[in-house]
DNA sequence: ATGACTAAACCTTTTAGA
């Protein structure tokens, strides 16, 4: 099965790229960041003409998240249980493992909007370690839960200086921070793993370039937007891999799709 | 040079993103 999260920057604005995306790459589940429009804007019938259900979370303006899936997600949670937040960040379900033995599996799939955080020392700064302290508070209990578990979206942190186009230059600036990365860390020994990182992968290879001073086209991005997967499933991951096509769009969103695959064994049966 | 571009709402200007 094949899982993929992106940050569209506006539904509104992004839903024809969208439904041309899940056209090109019919992935079985698609966790979409930074919606920008209330729940009664969701264009769900339009998902449901091309074979997927949603479940979302909106907001007005700012954030908001969506999963959509070839197969309705059950027990879906909104935002981080027992975090008061007035933000739409979060949303949580579980989904048939694809490619299992029928009914034999099923995977508990995390999409995160993380916080950007603005600059080290705000209050948007301290809400974004509060926020991270939370979601791994929180982590830690579903993945004792759900051994098969996927945290993917835009987390808003680099893991290191491979994710940076200049290192050198935005060392310490927000998504580069000790602080961050330290969180990061955390959520990761909780027994998580980076897909993209389980393949060689080619080198500057970033999911977010800066609209600004043509970042695309000069490669100057960040490696932001993460699929992280339990060590249940670490070892059913055949791919993972950052799509840039759609930033050849004439109206494209800031952040590239990342995709997983994952590969279920053959069912373990007992030899009659 | 605390910039550049994009999106939404407070809409000819500001806020936020990253």
């Amino acid at each position: 099965m094949k899982l993929a999260t992106w940050n569209v920057n506006s539904l509104g604005v992004r839903l024809p790229q969208v439904l041309d995306w899940l056209a090109a790459n019919p992935v079985d589940v698609l966790a979409l960041q930074e919606l920008k429009l209330t729940d009664d804007k969701f264009p769900a019938d339009a998902f449901a003409a091309i074979g997927y259900h949603a479940q979302w979370f909106g907001q007005k303006t700012y954030n908001g998240v969506a999963l959509l899936s070839r197969s309705p997600a059950t027990n879906v949670v909104k935002n981080i249980p027992g975090f008061d937040d007035d933000m739409s960040r979060v949303i949580t379900g579980t989904l048939a493992l694809e490619g299992a033995a029928p009914g034999a599996a099923s995977v508990r799939v995390i999409g995160a909007y993380f916080p950007n955080g603005q600059e080290p020392g705000s209050d948007k700064f301290d809400y974004k370690m509060e926020w991270l302290t939370a979601l791994r508070r929180w982590v830690k209990d579903e993945l004792a839960a759900h051994p098969n578990l996927v945290l993917m979206g835009d987390y808003n942190i680099t893991f290191d200086e491979a994710d940076v186009w200049d290192p050198v230059r935005l060392e310490g600036t927000i998504h580069c921070t000790e602080e961050e990365r330290y969180h990061l860390r955390a959520l990761v020994a909780l027994g998580l793993s980076d897909s993209y990182r389980l393949f060689p992968q080619a080198p500057k290879s970033y999911s977010w370039w800066d609209y600004r001073d043509a970042g695309f086209r000069r490669n100057r991005g960040l490696r932001i937007d993460h699929i992280l997967v339990s060590h249940a499933l670490r070892p059913l991951v055949t791919a993972c891999t950052i799509d840039k096509t759609p930033r050849a769009n004439e109206r494209p969103s800031d952040h590239a799709p990342v995709v997983v695959e994952i590969t279920p064994g053959p069912a373990p049966e007992s030899c009659a």
